[in-house]
DNA sequence: AGAGTATGGTACCGATCGGTAACATAACTA
DNA sequence: TAGTTATGTTACCGATCGGTACCATACTCT
C-alpha cells in the first residue's frame, strides 16, 4: 500500500540508486536544459527525490556540483573515443567520419542544446570557477584526441584539420540554438568530406 | 562644495547624457562581461550613475531590458556592412575578406567573449523570452547579408559557403571561451582563404 | 512665475538565492 | 542488540532577486 508500485520510472526516493548518483542526474538535466544559473539547488534536490541538506552532505557547494556535472559530461564524450575504435578497430578514418556523423546526430537533434562544456564556458567567464579547470582539460584532450586519429589516418597537417573539425562542430552546435537545426547536419557532413578530401 | 569637480571620468549623473542611455551602456558592459543571468538590475543602475526606479521608468522589465540590449548589440553588427561597402565599394570579396578579417580580430581580442546574441541564446533558452526574437532575426540578417556578398562576388554555392563561414566564425569565438584564441586567428584566416579558393 | 514632467532617493515587497543547524529515522555493521 | 553512519525533514539564516510606492527635487516649457 505504502510503495504505489516499483514504476522505476520516476526518480523516486525508493529507488536503490544512491542519492549521490540522484542528485548528479537532476542536476546534469537541469542544468543543460536551462542553463546552469538558471538552476537553484532546491529544485535540483527535488528533481533528485532528495532534499537540500543531503545535496550539501555530498558537494561542497552548487560550484561543486557543477564542476563534477562537467566533469561526469566530460567522461562521456571521453569514452566515446574508445567506442569508436572498438565499431572501427585499426581504422582511424572510419573512426573520424563515424565520428563526425555522430556529432552532426547531436546538431540535428531539436533536443539538443549545444556542447554542456561550451554552454558552462559561455556562462560562466570567472576565471576562478572550478568548471573552468574542467572545460579546458577536456577540450584539449578532445583535442589531442582528434589529432591523433588525423594523424594516424595519414592526413596532412592534422592539426590543423582537427581545429577545422573542432570549430565547424562547435560552431554548428551554438548555430543550432539560435537559428535552429534545419539541414545543419547535412551541410556539416558535406563539409567535412570537403576538409577530409582536401587533406 | 557640493559638486567636487566636472571629473567626467565617472559615468556620473552630471554628464549630459539620458539615464536611458546611460543605463543601457552599462547593462550591456555588464552582460557580456559577465552573463546576462549574473548581473542584477540594482547594479546596473549603479554602474549607470542611477538607480532601480529610473531603470524602470524606461524599461518594463529586466526581460525587456535584456532584448533592448540585444537589438543595440545586433545594430551595430548589422551597420557594419554599410561600412564594409564603404570601404570596398563594388568589391564583394574585398568586403567578404574584411568582414572574415575583423571577425578573425575579435575573436583574437582577449577582452572579447564571442558573439554576444550567440552568448544570450546560451543563456536564455526560453522560447518565450523576448530576446529569442531578436536573436533569430539577426542571425537570419546576416546570414542573408553573406550569402549576398558571397552571391555578387560570383563564388559558386554562395548560401553553402556563408553557412561554412558563419559555422566556422561562430565556433572560433566559442572555442576562443574555453581554449583561448592561441593562433585561432591565423588559423581561421587560413581556412577562410581555403573555403574561398574552393568556391 | 507656474505647471507638468523627468529624475533621484529611500524604503519596502514577496520570493528566491546558496548554505546551515538541529533532530528524527532509517540502514548497515559489529 | 547496540552503535554507527547515511538519509530525510523542518526550520532557519543573511543576502539578493526582480519589481514598486511614495516623496522630494530638478528641469523644461509655456
Amino acid at each position: 500500500m505504502s510503495t504505489p508500485a516499483p514504476t522505476a520510472l520516476t526518480a523516486d526516493k525508493a529507488d536503490r540508486i544512491p542519492p549521490r548518483q540522484r542528485i548528479l542526474a537532476a542536476a546534469g538535466e537541469l542544468f543543460y536544459r536551462h542553463g546552469i544559473r538558471a538552476v537553484g539547488v532546491d529544485s535540483i534536490a527535488e528533481a533528485a527525490g532528495t532534499n537540500k541538506m543531503t545535496l550539501y552532505r555530498h558537494f561542497a557547494s552548487k560550484d561543486e556540483l557543477v564542476a563534477e556535472y562537467l566533469r561526469q559530461e566530460a567522461g562521456k564524450a571521453d569514452s566515446y573515443w574508445a567506442t569508436l575504435e572498438n565499431q572501427h578497430p585499426g581504422d582511424p578514418l572510419a573512426q573520424i567520419r563515424a565520428w563526425l556523423a555522430a556529432m552532426a546526430a547531436h546538431v540535428a537533434d531539436c533536443n539538443e542544446r549545444g556542447c554542456a562544456l561550451a554552454n558552462a564556458a559561455v556562462e560562466l567567464p570567472e576565471k576562478e570557477h572550478p568548471a573552468r579547470a574542467v572545460i579546458e582539460d577536456f577540450k584539449r584532450r578532445q583535442r589531442g584526441e582528434l589529432i591523433g586519429l588525423c594523424d594516424k589516418a595519414g592526413l596532412t597537417e592534422p592539426e590543423m584539420l582537427a581545429d577545422e573539425f573542432l570549430l565547424l562542430i562547435e560552431g554548428a552546435r551554438v548555430t543550432a540554438q539560435s537559428m535552429g537545426a534545419d539541414g545543419l547536419d547535412a551541410r556539416l557532413m558535406r563539409m567535412s568530406e570537403a576538409l577530409i578530401a582536401s587533406h
